[in-house]
RNA sequence: GGGCGCUUAGCUCAGCGGUAGAGCGCUGCCCUUACAAGGCAGAUGUCGUAGGUUCGACCCCUACAGCGCCCA
């Protein structure tokens, strides 16, 4: 017998250890067909949030629908170095002792992080294992280990061999806390108020003659450009205006002198200046501005560098600003440049400020040397294999976003001025050649066995990432599940990271296999709170999916949101929000429920609201999938549920419906999942459990279980037991656990065997068993009953008093057997004419029914007048679209008999009902 | 500035060129032995605004407004 409510917990832990203990999980070899799904590898060090967890349960419910369809199935699970971050922890930690990572030396810091990571890099993965997630925990590998190792080498030589990966100094996005370069996407630029300084550059020859903007005459002092970093103009390498621009034409090639500096710049012509903007002419920085940048290197200037790489001004700046920071630096300098007369003037400006997107600071733009990728021909290949159709994105319009980044892809700075991930494989002589080699000894030999220095500097995290689809497979070797499971089918993750990893993926796979990684990529939904608020920390909306799951009290909660607070002046809000949201903290919903909660959320759309509301809806749910098999068996159990085939069956339109609907549902998951709708998946399943076998066909159930008739008894048993196996199997998918628990007790009463549901053929909708004229009947059955009940209830008949209800015709006799117990009447008896009497009526088709109780004759007046009205509106409207000639000649024969119809059975009602409200004296 | 997306019931969201839907919430009645985490019945919408296409538009097109994301 089971409990009177499903409690997950128990429940819950049973299952996953011997799914995982049995091996369950494991796929099997070469076998085909083969299902494969990559995980994005989650952060070593880090803890699962509610993206993780929408992520992992759509995974798993794809790869557990593939598995019970007989996929050879392949989870393929990792854990990411995530260099930066875990670097970023470790250092805190340390910092916490007084002590930098310097002080520990590199070697004796990278062994840290590595206990660091011992110890905490268990968590995530711990915590997938909560929800349920089938993965190939086997073959778990992390981006650090050997094997993928060797991979991120083999693919650094052959890249450089080939000529793609090149060494330069550039200019790049300077992290000057981290001291690290990182890529243009590792930088966001954020809207800031500044300043716009216009500052005189005055001309080395005295003043000049020119014209203001309305071409008047006038004598210029010097040049005067706009800029909201005055600092920088000690790197000042010219001052550029458009060529063609009247006021300045006349001056080009003139000297100039940069104030506070003991040096003059020229005058120089360049396209990109916007005549139009500020004064129309703007100073050259080339070695601290990307856009300068390239007008250094056409006019040939020389690269002044000012900055160190903490971002203080170096010796290259005048002696009184050595030493400052570049913030300190800009009030002096301004301060200066206003005592001296060279300041115009200054302005507040809004302006992009580009800022590390690992520590907030503003990036400097700093030339350094570092390692690149060439990306243009990888980048074009990339955009083939989706123009072809071979990597295809769910939904479909990412595509654009995909190929908007390709189009304009720059190349890729991929190392790394930090001690955790993969040390870059080149050395170098003391003559500074460069040695690119899989190992020292290698590298050794190529330069003829001089002494060498290997770099310093890793690479790039997303650099191995982006090689999980081959490398977590084995590759370079030519291994056997490199053969069976790349392409992976499908590839599900954030749309944050199409840039980062996706098609970092798509470019290196091609690259190195020929094949695509994936088939197709499921771009999921932002999970944000039930208001649509972006989930964060200082907000104190977020959510724990583990709290979710085991449930969490106020107190636990509010203390768990307000520790480890960046700033400590938002615990007071956090608590109040924490408190005004969860009043009696997280009650557990359990496993099932929270996946079942993703799923149904899981559209096509860009963000998914996690609604709590929902989610307990959802455990409601379980509850009475739970409480509908306790019922099934309590009345099967011990009993001839008609497996065998040698007594008769007997099956009623009920029970024929119900196998029909059956089909029906089994179709629409299975449309669910190709088309990555869970929700629609979801929504058929719950509807299909709730509203028809639960609220129909188990209610019909009772009144067929007391038939005398052991033909009836079997085929009932039989229908209720075989169509909860057979949802319980559809179910699994995406509530695992509960399905599981309930399948191991209905199994054999359906005379099936098996030690796990997870490994049962998943069902298949059989066309052949839909019936219609079952469904016709049900439909018609549904009709009667709700028809009364509805007449009961306006009638404020309470629930416990039972009624007649008398027809001027009537459905078929286990029809009317039916409405009798579902409507609860004492008597339904063909009455034509009905009796004369102010009792509620209704019309079903050619039939009137009447509710034959008392009523008072004003209310049911009332009612009819109502129902009256809303017919005649319906009429008005038929009507309307009939009369209209060019709707008659136009539209669709069907529809246009189809209108028809409505509006004759419309008609035909509202005879009966006027009739009615006549005999009760209008 | 460019691109993408969204706007439907109080809330969270589906939806389709032909009768506007679900869950939660709400109202009324009921502890009817599977389930009160439940049952039965019910109310609720100028489908963001304005045009256009069409016999017919929530749906297609255009413009606008508001919101969100991405890129520069």
């Amino acid at each position: 017998m089971l409990d009177k409510s499903f409690e997950p917990a128990a429940v819950e832990q049973r299952w996953y250890q011997r799914w995982e203990s049995a091996g369950y999980f494991r796929h099997k070899g070469q076998a085909t067909p083969a299902y494969s799904i990559q995980l994005p590898p989650p952060n070593v060090t880090g803890t699962l949030h509610m993206g993780h967890a929408f992520q992992q349960t759509l995974m798993d419910a794809l790869i557990r629908y593939h598995r019970m369809r007989g996929f050879n199935t392949n989870w393929v699970v990792g854990t990411d170095h995530a260099g930066i971050a875990t670097q970023i922890v470790v250092e805190r930690q340390l910092e916490a002792e007084g002590k930098s990572r310097h002080d520990l030396g590199r070697d004796t810091f990278v062994e840290r992080v590595w206990r660091w990571k011992e110890q905490s890099g268990s968590t995530i993965t711990r915590q997938m294992r909560r929800l349920g997630a089938s993965a190939n925990w086997q073959d778990e590998y992390f981006t650090m280990d050997e094997k993928m190792s060797r991979a991120v080498i083999e693919v650094f030589v052959r890249l450089y061999e080939e000529g793609l990966i090149y060494r330069g100094k550039r200019l790049v996005n300077w992290d000057p806390v981290l001291g690290t370069a990182v890529s243009d996407l590792e930088v966001d630029n954020e809207e800031t108020n500044g300043t716009m300084w216009r500052i005189v550059y005055p001309f080395v020859d005295g003043p000049q003659p020119s014209t203001d903007k309305d071409g008047k005459p006038i004598k210029l002092r010097g040049m005067t450009i706009a800029t909201t970093r005055p600092e920088t103009m000690l790197a000042d390498g010219a001052v550029a205006v458009h060529p063609d621009d009247p006021r300045y034409k006349h001056l080009l090639g003139k000297q100039v002198i940069l104030p506070l500096c003991d040096r003059t710049i020229p005058v120089v012509a360049d396209t990109m200046v916007d005549p139009e903007f500020g004064t129309g002419s703007v100073k050259i920085t080339g070695a601290h501005d990307f856009n300068d940048y390239g007008a250094a290197l056409r006019h040939k200037l020389p690269m002044v560098v000012i900055f160190t790489l903490d971002a203080k001004i170096n010796e290259n700046g005048p002696k009184q600003f050595q030493g400052m920071d570049r913030y300190v630096a800009r009030k002096a300098v301004v301060a200066q440049l206003e005592r001296e007369n060279f300041l115009a003037g200054a302005d507040p400006h809004k302006m992009m400020v580009p800022k590390s997107g690992r520590t907030g600071v503003v990036v400097e733009p700093m030339l350094t040397d570092q390692w690149f990728v060439k990306m243009d021909a990888m980048a074009k290949d990339g955009l083939a294999v989706v123009e072809r159709g071979e990597v295809r994105f769910f939904p479909e319009h990412w595509t654009a976003t995909y190929n908007h980044w390709l189009k304009n892809i720059q190349d890729w700075c991929i190392s790394r001025q930090l001690w955790w991930g993969h040390q870059i494989p080149a050395w170098y002589d003391a003559d500074g050649r460069i040695y690119v080699a899989r190992t020292e000894e290698e590298a050794k030999k190529k330069a003829g066995g001089k002494t060498l220095k290997r770099d310093p500097d890793v690479l790039d995290t997303w650099f191995s990432s982006q090689l999980v689809p081959f490398s977590s497979l084995g590759w370079p070797e030519k291994t056997k599940d490199l053969a069976t499971f790349l392409p992976s089918d499908v590839l599900v993750t954030g749309n944050d990271i199409i840039f980062f990893w996706v098609a970092r993926m798509i470019m290196a796979t091609r690259h190195f296999t020929g094949k695509v990684p994936f088939r197709h990529v499921y771009i999921n939904a932002i999970v944000r709170d039930a208001e649509g608020e972006k989930m964060s920390k200082s907000k104190g909306n977020t959510l724990d999916p583990l709290d979710l799951i085991d449930g969490i009290s106020l107190a636990k909660l509010v203390e768990k949101s307000t520790t480890g607070l960046l700033k400590g002046e938002h615990k007071d809000r956090i608590e109040k929000y924490v408190k005004n949201h969860y009043p009696s903290g997280i009650p557990a919903f359990g496993a099932d429920a929270v996946r079942f909660t993703f799923a149904s959320l899981a559209s096509f759309s860009i963000t998914l609201n996690f609604d709590l509301g929902r989610c307990e809806g959802y455990r409601n749910f379980c509850n009475k999938l739970w409480n509908a098999t306790r019922f099934v068996l309590m009345n099967t159990e011990d009993k001839d549920c008609g497996q065998n085939d040698k007594d008769p069956v007997t099956l009623s339109f009920i029970d024929r419906w119900m196998i029909s609907r059956l089909q029906r549902v089994e179709a629409e998951v299975a449309q669910g999942f190709d088309e990555y709708r869970f929700d629609n998946a979801a929504g058929a399943i719950y509807r299909f459990v709730w509203d028809e076998y639960c609220d129909w066909y188990v209610e019909l159930a009772k009144l067929q279980l007391q038939s005398p008739d052991e033909a009836v008894l079997r085929g009932t048993r039989r229908t209720l037991v075989r169509t909860l196996e057979t949802a319980l199997r559809l179910a699994h998918p995406i509530i695992p656990f509960i399905t599981e628990e309930l399948w191991q007790k209905v199994a054999p009463l359906a005379g099936k065997k098996g030690d796990t549901l997870m490994l049962q053929p998943y069902p298949k909708s059989q066309p052949e068993k839909i019936d219609a004229a079952a469904e016709r009947e049900m439909e018609a059955l549904k009709q009667w009953t709700l028809a009364a009940r509805n007449l009961r209830s306006e009638a404020k008949i309470p629930p416990g008093e039972r009624v007649p209800l008398y027809a001027t015709a009537l459905p078929g006799p286990e029809a009317v057997a039916a409405i009798t117990a579902l409507a609860r009447l004492s008597a339904f008896e063909k009455r034509d004419p009905l009796p004369d009497s102010n009792a509620p009526v209704a019309v079903i088709g050619d039939a009137r029914l009447m509710l034959y109780k008392q009523v008072d004759p004003a209310a049911e007046r009332a009612r009819l007048k109502k129902e009256i009205a809303r017919l005649e509106g319906e009429i008005v409207k038929a009507k309307a679209k009939l009369g209209n000639a060019s709707f008659v000649d136009r539209a669709p024969a069907s529809v246009v008999e189809q209108e028809r119809k409505r509006l004759a059975d419309f008609e035909a009602t509202l005879a009966k009902l006027k009739d009615q409200l006549r005999k009760l004296g209008e």
